[in-house]
DNA sequence: GCAAAAGTGTTGTAGCTACACCCATGG
DNA sequence: CCATGGGTGTAGCTACAACACTTTTGC
């Protein structure tokens, strides 16, 4: 007897996908959550099919709560990505007869997809990656390593991270992507990978506490070598004004 | 015999249509492309199916291609709706055996669809505006006068307007909206409508200016009372530059 | 004590706001 | 000649960029 698939098909919409850009920040460097399929060794975004009774985000919460562990994760989408030619043959389209899927169901995998892309802002320490059926890895990849993806995958990243870079300029991104407590070249650092430029240490600092979005602590990072930094938290009231009205400013 | 529609349900894709804000200037208002439904009277956007070889744009073009008469249309995508209420009971579904719609059909209608939004900017006097099958007139309403809309779209409607505000600040939106020739007033009573608030006359020509986008003509508005206001055309070369690196700047 | 990184201050300038004034036209 | 609206100029302020200097710590 097969092992059996506990996909059923047919309580999916025809034709809509969601594909998603999870940004997390390590050691200094921004990464995205990848998978690597079976069949093709490819690297591949998570994305998934939404159901007859959710909406786009509700599925891109409950397909990132499998991939990552996490709930209500901060989620954006950016674009729809719908060019006809953009899975001509899809690669991530499974063996027939393999994880218990039939014929019928490899003919739905091989429909045209319009794909929904989302990114989503997550602490990099929480997160505890999981393969799903079609691959076999799951893990964080620092942003310039990443080559060629899957089908369009690579496209929907780079929209994903114009996106970014377009709304950090006036909105506090940082607070879902560092942990409660960090430093200001930490920030800074962010900061300079999203934008991709280097920033001015004095400027940036006084600019970020202009907007009263973060306070700082009565410690300091301890175990690093020279002088030790402050350690600073955001303030979420401050923080969730600024994130409806808007920053202002150059970067 | 019945009149048999023209509209082949199965080369389109299931659960997924689009709808269009068209944006346009007239009377230094901004107007706004509306349909009202045979069916129920109420008013709603322009819209319709994605076919199975073509792009949410090329058919948001190839929609809009009918509605108004135009090609080559500037269009964004805003967003995706997919409230699975947003058309619990879908009231456009067209009466049964009306058009040539068979029972199937109107199956068809009563599925669920996820809608991406997209956004036009139009020359107001080039627009031939035509209803569709289900609508009884295909018109101009200034925004001040739109009041609820059919299912989900005055949200739609907004949302649109919330990202031309926010695409107006750093893009320069006038060449799409405005006749070859304007003049200053007429522009300015543009940005004002979109933005949504009054802005001082003086320093909105100098920063205009500033940027190149627009050039001065020899030649004056004629047949109006006081003083004649200088026409002005884009510029097309610098225009486009500025449509790829933004603009800058506070309004 | 020297290198490396954090913390604080200053100064010049571009660009914005908020005005005042002049010009052209119709009644 | 006056009301209305278009065209141009200027003063003050703010916010940013580009700097120099000091402090703390590890080696």
């Amino acid at each position: 007897m097969k092992n059996k698939s506990n996909l059923n098909i047919n309580q999916f919409l025809k034709h809509i996908s969601l594909d998603c850009v999870v940004f997390g920040f390590h050691e200094n460097q921004l990464k995205v959550l990848l998978l690597r399929m079976k069949k093709t060794q490819e690297w591949a975004l998570p994305g998934g099919f939404v159901q007859e009774d959710e909406s786009m985000e509700l599925a891109a919460n409950r397909v990132l709560k499998v991939r990552t562990g996490l709930d209500h994760i901060f989620l954006n989408q950016f674009h729809v990505f719908s060019d006809p030619e953009r899975s001509n043959i899809n690669p991530a389209v499974p063996d027939v007869l393999e994880f218990g899927i039939t014929f019928n169901d490899a003919d739905w995998f091989n429909q045209r997809f319009i794909s929904v892309g989302f990114y989503a802002l997550v602490e990099f320490s929480l997160v505890q990656p999981k393969p799903d059926l079609l691959s076999d890895i799951c893990e964080w990849i620092s942003l310039d390593e990443i080559g060629s993806l899957m089908m369009d995958h690579r496209q929907i990243l780079d929209k994903a991270l114009e996106t970014l870079r377009l709304q950090l300029v006036f909105q506090p991104i940082g607070y879902n992507l560092l942990p409660e407590k960090f430093t200001m070249p930490e920030l800074q650092k962010l900061y300079e990978t999203i934008l991709g430029k280097e920033l001015d240490r004095r400027n940036f600092q006084r600019k970020i506490l202009a907007y009263n979005i973060i306070s700082k602590l009565d410690e300091v990072r301890q175990g690093v070598p020279h002088k030790a930094p402050s350690l600073y938290r955001f303030n979420p009231e401050n923080y969730q004004k600024a994130l409806n009205e808007g920053l202002g400013g150059k970067w």
